[in-house]
DNA sequence: AATGAATGAGCCTTCATTCAT
DNA sequence: GATGAATGAAGGCTCATTCAT
């Protein structure tokens, strides 16, 4: 009764989404999300602009989907690493991860640079970038409280910021911009940290 | 029948192209570049959508003026502070100064971050922008080489992205983020650093 | 390999063409021809969007199906009206099943009413429903001919103008509108109507 | 300091108005409002598209503007005929007032008839439109209510709906509709009416 | 210098229709 | 007969920019 399988159809839409998803996130991180228009989109993955409308609800769709999907894969990395060696180690561990992450999903990063900055964008995703923001932050600074350091939160935020920073800039040029032997750095500055006399805000 | 006098002229020239900037300036930083209408620049600077164009070619050029205005302000806040203390003296002095500036000129520290992350509109404001945060970061590094550290432009970079990222931070909930406190922890820790003993990248 | 015998066809085929013009009519009728999508027709049928195209060249010609099928109904019930009684009971009874026609009939009416009103979508219709009209004026008015009023087409367009004025208010709220106590109303006035002093146009 | 004049604009403003409203109106009324444009509007009026919304919020609200203007306008003619007259010169004024606003507002009231059907669309023009309806039943009701007819109500209802069946073949082909004539034929059947003896729903 | 009416390209979105299966 | 993915032409609307005055 079906003329096409099921499968068949399954493929054809995973086929056509997945292709909406990829030009959407290359072009928003290469221009912006606003610059960027559904013509482009459309046209960069090979289809016409109407079909995009099946898949997504509008555009600002398109950008949710995209935001929830890098977000479920960064939140499943971390989860990923979390063990029972000592603080020290996953800290470090979390460290390169991030700089992996940002590596691996620099398209993605370059998007959320941009989007960050726009409280109304921001305000169109839902409420769930913030949340991610905080579990991220949250794991990055339980090393420093199982290490019982005195203001744990600052120093999550400081090494959050830090290494945020760092990713724009190699976000900004991937070319020149020398990660491995900076995420070394980062890494062997705080495993050189002394236990608990860290300067504390 | 010359109802002003040249002087009269100038100045009311001065007077709206400098109601122009600070409405911009504000909405853009609000709003993002993309939402901020041209209306709604001349509707907050009480003038006119025509007299815009008497004093800028397009949006695109306020954009880029209120970037070479605020660029040159910086360096020139940081040329005012070079001086022959010590390397430690200044560095922490640049470091003061980073987050002073971020307090001062929140409006455009807010709109560069949504800016920077578009490679497309950097483009479009000419290739000062990467010039002047060369600048800055030869500035900050500055100390660092005197001091002889082994890695001077990789530590510059490092606390160039620290200071960039809790600045975003702070840009984004000023309320809420402790500025003063997290610019001594920032400051203590770089005053505390052991001469050359850095882990370096 | 023939799974289905030519009447099973065919019974399909009625059952689908049917489920199309009812679903069509019932939100025709409530949001309008234009404002109701082919989508919507198909969905609330249960059938697939394409499957409308084996039946119904275009959306256009579901509206002509739907006027050509209840206009053949109405001009049905007028033919078993007729009768060789005396020409007021006829005119009583012609009133009574403008009514009860409407009543019957109230999505198509209304539908027909916004319909009505534009000659671009009447256009459309074919020459039919102008026809249509004239022969329901014609039924209408063949009693006053046979009495022998002096102006029997005035009269037939008064009563005619008369009875589809209250339908419409009828249509536009049937839950609020006395329609039977307004068909009294009107046959009584009929009714008493003395033979041929009529005021005529 | 105002390059033109406060009139000058005033002038192009009312200008460019009325043009939109004319052709709005005689577009809407031939193709019906959602067959028609804002392009088309803009075309015929001899401007740009955005132009129009200058002017108007939306295209929805270009209706509306014509509907507040001619239901105004309606309302005033209404309120110039009441007098001190016998109810039933009074009745007689305004059925010939009906008439005659329907020749001269042909346009409007075509489109009127179009928009009536559709709930949707009136439900967009806010409530102004059945409170007028009201008050035109009501000012076609008074001359019975003066007279102490049983149902001045049912009587005003059934008056109305004659009016407007009759305007509707009217508006549908103005130039085989004898308008004057059924006029005559309506306030005469209305002027023999007997006191108090009609038969009542 | 200053105004604001006017333009027109482009934006996001909808929808009747087609077609491979 | 039946499906639903896919198309592309509109649709309403916004906005940077121009220009007569």
């Amino acid at each position: 009764m079906t003329p096409r399988t099921e499968q068949q159809h399954q493929a054809a839409r995973e086929e056509s989404q997945q292709r909406i998803l990829v030009s959407a996130l290359a072009l928003f991180s290469r221009l912006g999300y606003e610059r960027t228009s559904v013509r482009m989109i459309a046209s960069e993955a090979g289809i016409s602009q109407g079909l995009l409308y099946n898949y997504f609800a509008s555009k600002d769709d398109v950008l949710k989907a995209l935001f929830e999907r890098s977000m479920r894969d960064v939140l499943r990395t971390f989860e990923a690493l979390q063990g029972s060696d000592s603080p020290a180690e996953r800290l470090g561990r979390y460290i390169r991860a991030c700089f992996a992450v940002a590596e691996e999903n620099l398209e993605f990063w370059r998007l959320s640079y941009g989007v960050r900055a726009q409280p109304a964008v921001l305000a169109g995703l839902g409420a769930d970038f913030s949340t991610w923001e905080s579990t991220i932050l949250d794991t990055l600074g339980e090393p420093f409280r199982t290490l019982g350091l005195p203001h744990p939160r600052t120093e999550a935020r400081i090494l959050f910021a830090l290494i945020d920073g760092l990713s724009q800039q190699y976000a900004r040029d991937p070319e020149h911009f020398p990660l491995r032997e900076i995420a070394d750095a980062v890494v062997a500055r705080y495993d050189s940290m002394p236990e608990p006399e860290l300067p504390a805000s």
